[in-house]
DNA sequence: CATATGTCCTGAGAGC
DNA sequence: TGCTCTCAGGACATAT
């Protein structure tokens, strides 16, 4: 599941699209149930066949694409999404083709087997007020300081707060309960709780364990949906200490790591390192 | 307003 | 072997 680390790589993957000219935009045939394109799949080619892409950018856990038109295309990746410039896993799960002409990259592909993507053009304007309205501080640079602005009115549990993308955006549910491991935060601490060294220790640990998963490119997890191309896979699966390590030992204090659910979501932890108080 | 729950989707894996 | 069932969790809609 794209989260930050993912989604940054994404980014640096199709960088070499920028100063191309879109020349196709094509959605692939297939069985399977089509992709939601926003407004609609005919606004989207009449505004940008014939663009030039000026910037790409990541927002939170999306993808943007910046054109000379002032229109952004925005994709958001959801559970399965890929955003690539070749080498997709196959054929079948390939939801959109941007040809490019002038770039160093000819293509960029975007590629989703469950299909809960969505791909949304926006005007400059209605971008801005997504943000605005929508998007908290971005993870990798957030501060303690913005941290408490943004959360210590609640009373929901910290681990389930961070999932919020209006308070803080692009932390997902594996970072998350990663970033309050090396914290040694409870994830059931509710938000009104956290003490202010907690919120030191929690937009320290965010800030490291994100820029380290990004130099990794990102986790590739047991069902192997995430990869930077059709074979290269993420590194930092190999640096996990909690997510999907129920009953195996905790690397500080060999521990059982424990599992439990919030808000539906898994959540992992380590009882003796983060415990309450 | 704050908070909780339901919904979408596909493929993998378990169990019989 | 082949069926049915469960599970994974992004963002948002709807309910309380």
């Amino acid at each position: 599941m794209p989260e930050l680390p993912e989604v940054e790589t994404m980014c640096r993957g199709i960088a070499g699209a920028v100063g191309g000219r879109i020349v196709g935009l094509t959605r692939p045939r297939s069985r399977l149930r089509p992709i939601e394109i926003l407004p609609s799949w005919p606004a989207l080619t009449r505004r940008l066949v014939g663009r030039g892409i000026e910037r790409v950018g990541r927002l939170g856990k999306r993808v943007v694409l910046h054109f000379d038109s002032g229109d952004a295309l925005v994709i958001e990746p959801r559970m399965t999404g890929l955003v690539l410039a070749c080498d997709p896993p196959n054929r079948s799960h390939l939801r959109l083709v941007i040809d490019l002409a002038g770039a160093r990259s000819p293509q960029v592909l975007f590629w989703d087997q469950r299909g809960l993507g969505v791909v949304r053009l926006l005007t400059a304007e209605q971008l801005a007020a997504r943000v605005d309205r929508s998007l908290g501080p971005d993870a990798l640079t957030a501060t303690a300081v913005q941290l408490r602005r943004q959360f210590a009115s609640t009373r929901v549990p910290i681990k389930v707060a961070l999932l919020d993308q209006r308070r803080l955006a692009g932390v997902g549910n594996l970072y998350a309960s990663e970033i309050l491991f090396h914290a040694r935060v409870h994830p059931a601490l509710p938000c009104g709780e956290v003490s202010e060294q907690q919120w030191s220790a929690i937009a320290s640990a965010m800030r490291r364990v994100l820029a380290a998963a990004v130099k990794h490119e990102g986790s590739t997890l047991a069902d192997g949906t995430y990869r930077v191309g059709r074979e290269a896979t993420g590194g930092y699966q190999r640096f996990h200490r909690v997510y999907q390590r129920k009953d195996e030992p905790c690397f500080r204090c060999q521990m059982p790591i424990v599992r439990i659910v919030q808000a539906q979501r898994s959540t992992f932890f380590c009882p003796a390192c983060q415990a309450i108080g």
